[in-house]
DNA sequence: CTCTCTTAGCTAATCGTTTAGCTGTCTCTT
DNA sequence: AAGAGACAGCTAAACGATTAGCTAAGAGAG
């Protein structure tokens, strides 16, 4: 790779004279101007980006560390981002934590080791993980999709509660009033908030889920299978049912053909956000779906502002809210 | 951020003392050892990989480039992928060309710029717009997926005959003789092999696809929904379909389903390549799959072999095999 | 004609590391 | 007791860019 010494040598001037051609921050003679981009052009130089962010303090890499790649929910996070990223003339930089927070530790020194100029972080860790310390002075972060707790970080999530509210509201007006519930992690915000919020609709109308109608089928699909097999697999089994994420609805609506089960007739199912394949499920779903690309560009607008301001603005938390999207798979109780 | 003079001044001893406790590359005794080490946690310092990058010409950087994120397929590509670049010790960046080759290029150019170490492209432009001296002297390359004529560069690809062959031949095995095809794009050689592999396929057993039997999907749902419904809309449809990717099958099932057609009695559908979701789709498609996580896994494996080994080994071309996985959306001809 | 002002283009310092090569101390040998 | 060898730890030179500050030459004014 040619530096920027060779081409100096070659067009016969100074590297301050080829830094300010090819950067055009200072006025060169034609003459010069000209000798210097055939010098460029002749051996194919290419600014090393490494040599102008050491110097600059700016690395033009954002990094963006999802707690599971494999989940198509991410994966749309991810394709935003990108998109993003690129639009404000960074590079995104991507890890994935698996929802292990030893590895997110892991990454999070990576992202300061490299230098990148901003992270967007889903956080995996229980809360009492982070401190304060860690986000203060270092490279700036926006949390996305789970909060934790007060850490003086900007974070955009979406209403969890309100999800599990509209999608549960939607069963009770059906007229069901026996409604169970595939949960989530409940140390996660996501996995509470949604139960909570299924909960609250309940008990504004007096009711709440039998025991046993409530399991954590821990935002997996295999797991959701098997815990869906069992839980409408018993006598005693509700006539609806609200899934906490798309992913597991997917175990779900398998365990309830394999069960012989039909659905929406035997079953109602609802379910907090989407996954990319389940456009082709049948019955389409009724889902609360989160705006994951609205999501995603406010953070790295709030990471960016963060990056070039250097305000330091007091830590915001955008909270989007949840569309209930009306499906096949819910029907009236019998 | 604490820089290694930092660490140096707070410890009382020199850089290269510092460096050589921090990357264990020469003896320090105990006792400075014991306070640089103490320095480094009281400062959380961290050293600066652009700086060592700068110094060694190494960035620890590998770009992925890919033809569409908000296709699964690649999604898995990109899933893959960070395991395997974080399992070598680098970190993975990430680019989408969305299929424009103008993209690409730029995406080519900031790859060279950000000074990546090699990078994984699964290219989108039309063969011509590749020279070898693209690749020659520049950032190593290795191709996934598609292959570009022969531009001296490693590739990793799969047999896309075979899979035409393969889901064809089941289709013929189970006595279908009017088989159609929604293909992808044939300047692509995923979508013009697929679609040789099937009309060999056909042949050997002295057929063909009748006209209009054979159609371009052009790798979109939306499209393949649009395609399947005008095909299968006519009075003389075919009496199975093989379909040339994951994401067109599901728009296919859905024409299939708003048609009022079932799968597999009143229609056949086999696919090549398959989609995360699809999992829950009902029938289960009969497909042959890709094995993408040791595809990507040996793309890279050759990339880090060029990266570190420096060998000008001649270029490799490593084919992978496809395999049929049956589902339930195939039934014998009426 | 000389003095000042302007400015094109150069020199050299700087960013934070790594590392070749040097210095000075200590130990061992004869 | 003095010379040789070993080696812990230091100094300073890279890596490739940007940029503050300098030099020297040309132009305009008196």
């Amino acid at each position: 790779m040619a530096t920027i010494k060779d081409v100096a040598r070659a067009a016969g001037v100074s590297t301050a004279t080829v830094s300010a051609v090819v950067n055009d921050t200072a006025y060169v003679s034609p003459e010069l101007r000209g000798r210097v981009l055939a010098a460029v052009r002749d051996l194919r130089y290419a600014p090393s980006l490494v040599a102008r962010n050491l110097r600059s303090g700016r690395s033009q890499l954002i990094a963006l560390a999802v707690a599971d790649l494999a989940n198509p929910f991410y994966a749309r996070i991810v394709t935003a981002a990108e998109a993003a990223v690129a639009a404000w003339g960074y590079s995104l930089v991507l890890f994935n934590s698996d929802e292990k927070p030893d590895i997110e530790k892991r990454i999070l020194s990576r992202i300061r080791t490299l230098g990148c100029d901003g992270s967007v972080l889903v956080p995996v860790g229980p809360e009492s993980q982070y401190q304060r310390r860690d986000f203060e002075g270092g490279v700036p972060v926006v949390l996305l999709g789970r909060s934790i707790g007060d850490a003086g970080v900007d974070t955009v999530t979406i209403d969890n509660v309100s999800a599990g509210k509209q999608a549960t509201n939607y069963l009770l007006d059906l007229g069901h009033r026996e409604i169970g519930s595939i949960t989530g992690p409940t140390q996660l915000t996501t996995g509470s908030g949604r139960l909570q919020g299924m909960l609250e609709a309940m008990a504004a109308r007096g009711l709440a889920p039998k025991t046993g109608h409530v399991r954590s089928g821990e935002f997996r699909e295999d797991t959701a299978y098997s815990v869906a097999r069992d839980l409408l697999g018993q006598l005693a089994r509700p006539t609806a049912l609200y899934v906490a994420n798309g992913v597991m609805a997917i175990g779900v609506m398998r365990a309830v053909a394999d069960l012989g089960l039909r659905c929406p007739e035997d079953i109602s199912i609802a379910s907090t956000d989407t996954v990319a394949g389940a456009g082709g499920l049948k019955p389409r779903l009724t889902r609360t779906e989160h705006p994951v690309a609205d999501m995603t560009n406010e953070a790295l607008r709030m990471l960016v502002d963060r990056i070039e301001d250097k305000v330091t603005l007091p830590a915001r938390n955008v909270v989007f809210q949840p569309a209930l999207v009306v499906g096949e798979s819910c029907a009236p109780v019998r």
